[in-house]
RNA sequence: GCAGGGGUAGCCAAGCAUGGCCAACGGCGCAGGCUUCAGGAGCCUGUCCUGUAGAGGUUCAAGGGUUCGAAUCCCUUCCCCUGCACCA
């Protein structure tokens, strides 16, 4: 009896795959469905974070079969890149971590020294992620399409696709500073920190570096986020500890730090050393001219002054720069700092002010300082204006004239660009990460403002979730610039056709790639060999251009006809800014409006205690065949579908999943137990129960049209139960209906928890798979509005009586129901109608029979009027139905009398009663009987 | 900086785009009872405060506002989080 989930799963797994019901074969005139997930990358075992959006896009796809869909359920992998190449050369070296989890998962020595090679890698973890997880999960993926990314036929595709952007103009050429390691060449600087050892959080700044003129001649280039402050400076600082050099600069002379010698030779052309070095002490004292405002300046000594940072060379703005400002202070100078921005909330000087809250000292306490500065820095920048102080920029806004200024100077050659990290990064090898100019990068031209144009107009149109998403993605597409899309370096993909050596960066690798599942069932299966397909394959059978040189060619042709376009692509919210806006803008640039993605579906994450993303690096993240093995796949996939929306990150909780692990064995015990009642049918509550399916039926149907997993199965797995429970509980008993119900569940039950289902399936006695059965549908037939009202009067009155039990601690012995007078549901009906208050009121008083309830009833029917006008249409609804509420809880009594241990319960109507010694009856209403305990 | 998300009872987490069915779904935890004499099993009840009659009171980051009525709409403030391009 008791519910062998690890049989069960691989019971029907077998059968499925046996039988292959996952398989996607055209059929003409049968409405197809194409969902896919955003596939993976390769780069080692996955955790049960990822689970979450394939779960999703299974269950979507199981239920869009069930709805009569031929369904497309394709899956791949994204082997470009550097993941793996970083795996590979974690086991290369050693990595105790990597070698201890791959030996965690049972890989042998000979297996490990395969994974050296990046190659194998992805074949090792295809394969992991095919059969241990995906198939694991029961997931009815078509299998017979699975591709990667590195495949011969693949690498066909993306050469084609470039082809093709360069045909639309799409491919252009411009300068590009990118991270490079001078050892190991282009390095990725990314949170995931594959490449480097240090600095995944950096960020690329733009330093503009202002060029103070020397009496000799030779420039002190001052690098500076803020240019606009130039007609603050009062100083330079220099750091007398630290030797500089002089260099020649397109003919001009400049005296920097040694450090950033090294990094500006990769950022500018023209570069050399003159070889003459000066002390930093050496400098001080020197005067030189502020650019722009002609202004001379002392140079002073500033000990805060990082070599290491941009130039090395400081200018000062102490009114507006705490740093500034305390080694002003320091120093001792006798110079007036020169205030040149108005920002509410400060005076005359701001840095000073910070300084003096936050307790500043010296110009050493660098956390205090960073922070005064990020709060000046914030502050002047949003609601800062220049002063008249600031010649022509007099009276502008910082956060527009910072760009204005920066612009002029360089124009006028007083300043120029320089680039340089946020932190400092490290490369792997040990190597500092320098900024490396490229001058004829290859970008894809996402700027393109016809295609962002049209992009946006298409994306209108799209079925998006969640609706956030779509409100964003119109901005998104605006803000998305050209991405450079090449790359030389050791990594995976495909050769660039332009450009002997580049590879094809990986985002641009994968943005058409869902049109290839269609042919990769076709290479996969030999009847259609990479080699062949060339561009003019490509173009016929995606485009539809040009004549087939073969049959197969038409065959593939018209499965694209078919499948395409995507109707939901779906994936994590990491591909929110990057992998979806591309998706769009590829299909939209390269194929016929017809062949446009339909839909988008983005879900959150799985965290770890904390929020944190789950990371293997951070540990702790629980591998999945493990938590299969203890949770269970069913238990698994009614966790994912139901704990959360799909839209916020979740906490992964092993208690919760144990929990839903229970959910799962209480279901097959209660449809066991169910199948075991016997008994004569009752009438009222076999309508009443099919009633409430059929309810919940069309509430779940439209639940799933909108991909709203998570209220679905809250009624499928939590609410029909209930229902069931309370069939019983009142004594239902008939088979019949049980059956009937029974056989509706399983199969609402089947997209969420197949295995479950397909083997309560077969234990009621059913032939075949569920999986492939349909759909419950809404009958409206079986509603029955009477029936439900009744049942929800009598849980109504069992609420009441359950207060009252509570609030007096009264043990009941005798429960008395008085049910409405008469003209108190009458006073409910003329209301509902519409009739004016007093006239209900003038009308009632006058009748013989309840001539002496004036007061009572003039009462009652102003009461009533203002309790109707707050509900809302479906209450109203209540009271229009018909039912005797007397005749009904003269049914129930004895049920009532059972669930409150009471020795008898006596129903009578209020008008009528013959004992009622609190004078509880007058209180009776429509829907709610008096109620007197004792 | 640019773009976006969020703060709900002890915890996790629904609801908030269509204000009233919301004291606020569900789960965990906790308390009591039942069942089971086997397990991290199952079932029922309670869990903001007050209350010996089915009720009332105070809540949904903070402070204002709109409204007969706001967790839900508007404004202000505070605090968290995410993505940002050779990372997938």
């Amino acid at each position: 009896m008791k519910f062998n989930y690890k049989e069960v799963e691989k019971k029907w797994q077998e059968k499925w795959f046996k039988a292959k019901i996952y398989e996607a074969r055209r059929e003409e005139g049968k409405k197809k469905f194409f969902i896919h997930f955003a596939y993976p990358g390769i780069s080692g075992y996955l955790h049960v974070g990822h689970m979450r959006g394939f779960t999703y896009a299974d269950i979507i796809s199981r239920y869009k079969r069930m709805k009569g869909y031929n369904v497309l359920f394709p899956a791949g992998f994204h082997a470009s890149g550097l993941p793996s190449v970083g795996f590979a050369k974690k086991v290369e070296r050693g990595d105790p971590d990597t070698l201890r989890m791959l030996k965690e998962n049972g890989c042998d020595d000979k297996t490990i020294e395969r994974l050296k090679d990046p190659v194998e890698v992805v074949k090792f973890f295809s394969k992991v992620y095919v059969e241990d997880y995906w198939k694991r999960f029961g997931f009815l993926i078509d299998y017979s399409r699975l591709m990667d990314t590195i495949s011969e036929g693949y690498k066909r595709f993306i050469r084609w696709q470039f082809l093709k952007l360069n045909e639309k103009k799409l491919l252009i050429q411009k300068t590009h500073f990118a991270p490079y390691c001078p050892n190991c060449g282009p390095v990725a600087v990314d949170k995931s920190e594959t490449d480097i050892s240090k600095g995944g959080d950096a960020q690329i700044l733009e330093f503009v570096v202002l060029k103070f003129k020397m009496e000799d001649g030779a420039f002190l280039p001052a690098a500076t986020l803020r240019p606009e402050t130039i007609f603050g400076v009062t100083n330079m600082w220099i750091n007398p500890h630290v030797e500089y050099v002089e260099i020649e600069v397109n003919g001009e002379r400049w005296i920097c730090s040694s450090q950033a010698v090294k990094k500006l030779m990769y950022q500018f052309d023209e570069i050399k050393e003159t070889g003459r070095r000066i002390r930093g002490k050496d400098l001080l004292g020197k005067k030189c001219k502020v650019p722009l405002v002609e202004r001379n300046v002392p140079i002073l000594a500033g000990s805060f002054v990082d070599p290491n940072v941009a130039t090395g060379v400081v200018m000062s703005v102490p009114a507006h720069a705490p740093y500034d400002w305390i080694a002003l202070k320091e120093s001792g100078a006798n110079i007036e700092p020169i205030s040149i921005i108005k920002v509410k909330g400060y005076g005359k000087f701001p840095a000073g002010e910070i300084c003096e809250e936050m307790g500043i000292k010296s110009q050493l306490d660098r956390e205090k300082l960073d922070k005064a500065t990020e709060i000046i820095y914030k502050k002047e920048f949003h609601g800062g204006i220049l002063n008249e102080n600031c010649m022509d920029y007099a009276g502008s806004r910082i956060s527009e004239a910072k760009d204005l200024i920066k612009e002029d100077l360089i124009d006028r050659g007083l300043a120029t660009i320089m680039r340089e990290f946020s932190e400092e990064v490290i490369c792997r090898c040990g190597e500092r990460v320098v900024i490396k100019k490229i001058p004829d990068q290859w970008f894809i031209k996402y700027s393109d403002p016809e295609l962002t144009e049209i992009s946006k107009q298409h994306v209108e149109t799209m079925n998006i979730y969640p609706e956030d998403y779509k409100r964003e993605m119109p901005k998104v597409l605006d803000w998305f610039g050209d991405r450079a899309c090449i790359r030389k370096g050791s990594w995976l993909g495909t050769e660039f056709p332009f450009k002997r050596g580049w590879i094809i960066e990986p985002i641009s690798d994968s943005t058409l790639y869902p049109i290839y599942y269609i042919v990769s069932k076709f290479v996969n299966e030999g009847k259609i060999k990479p080699e062949e397909m060339d561009e003019e394959f490509f173009d016929f059978v995606f485009l539809g251009k040009g004549k087939a040189k073969k049959e197969i060619w038409e065959e593939i042709r018209r499965d694209v006809l078919y499948w395409y376009p995507v109707d939901i692509n779906l994936g994590g919210k990491e591909h929110k800014t990057v992998h979806f806006p591309v998706f769009v803008m590829n299909h939209v640039a390269l194929l016929p409006p017809e062949f446009w993605p339909r839909g988008i579906f983005v879900h959150w994450w799985i965290t770890q205690k904390g929020k944190e993303k789950i990371s293997k690096s951070k540990g702790g993240a629980e591998p999945i065949p493990k938590a299969v093995e203890q949770y269970g796949v069913d238990a698994m996939r009614l966790y994912y579908a139901h704990s959360a929306s799909p839209f916020v990150d979740v906490e992964w909780d092993p208690q919760l999943v144990s929990n839903y692990k229970s959910r799962i064995s209480s279901i097959w015990n209660m449809v066991n137990e169910l199948l075991e009642v016997k008994g004569e049918e009752n009438g009222h509550l076999e309508r009443w129960l099919r009633s409430s399916m059929a309810r919940r039926i069309n509430l779940i149907n439209k639940y799933m049209e909108e991909y709203n997993l998570r209220d679905a199965a809250n009624e499928i797995f939590f609410e029909i139960p209930n229902d069931l429970k309370w069939y019983i509980r009142r004594g239902g008993k008939d088979r019949n209906v049980i059956m009937e119900i029974l056989e509706k569940w399983i199969k609402l039950v089947s997209p969420f928890t197949p295995h479950l289902a397909e083997e309560m399936w077969e234990k009621i006695g059913k032939e075949g798979f569920v999986s492939l059965e349909r759909f419950p549908e809404f009958e409206e037939r079986h509603i029955s509005a009477e029936d439900e009202v009744e049942e929800d009067l009598l849980k109504e009155v069992m609420n009441d009586l359950k207060e009252i039990v509570k609030v007096t601690k009264i043990k009941p012995k005798r429960i008395f129901l008085y049910t409405s007078p008469r003209w108190k549901r009458e006073v409910y009906e003329r209301l509902l109608k519409g009739e004016e208050v007093g006239n209900v009121i003038k009308d009632l008083v006058q009748r013989k029979d309840l001539e002496d309830k004036g007061k009572e009833i003039s009462k009652f029917v102003g009461e009533t009027a203002k309790e109707l006008r707050m509900l809302s249409s479906d209450d109203k609804e209540r009271f229009r139905i018909s039912i005797n509420e007397l005749e009904f809880l003269k049914e129930c009594a004895d049920f009532i009398k059972k669930e409150f241990g009471a020795e008898e319960v006596i129903v009578e109507s209020a008008e009528t009663c013959s004992y009622d010694p609190a004078k509880k009856s007058r209180f009776a209403k429509p829907l709610k009987p008096a109620i007197y305990i004792e």
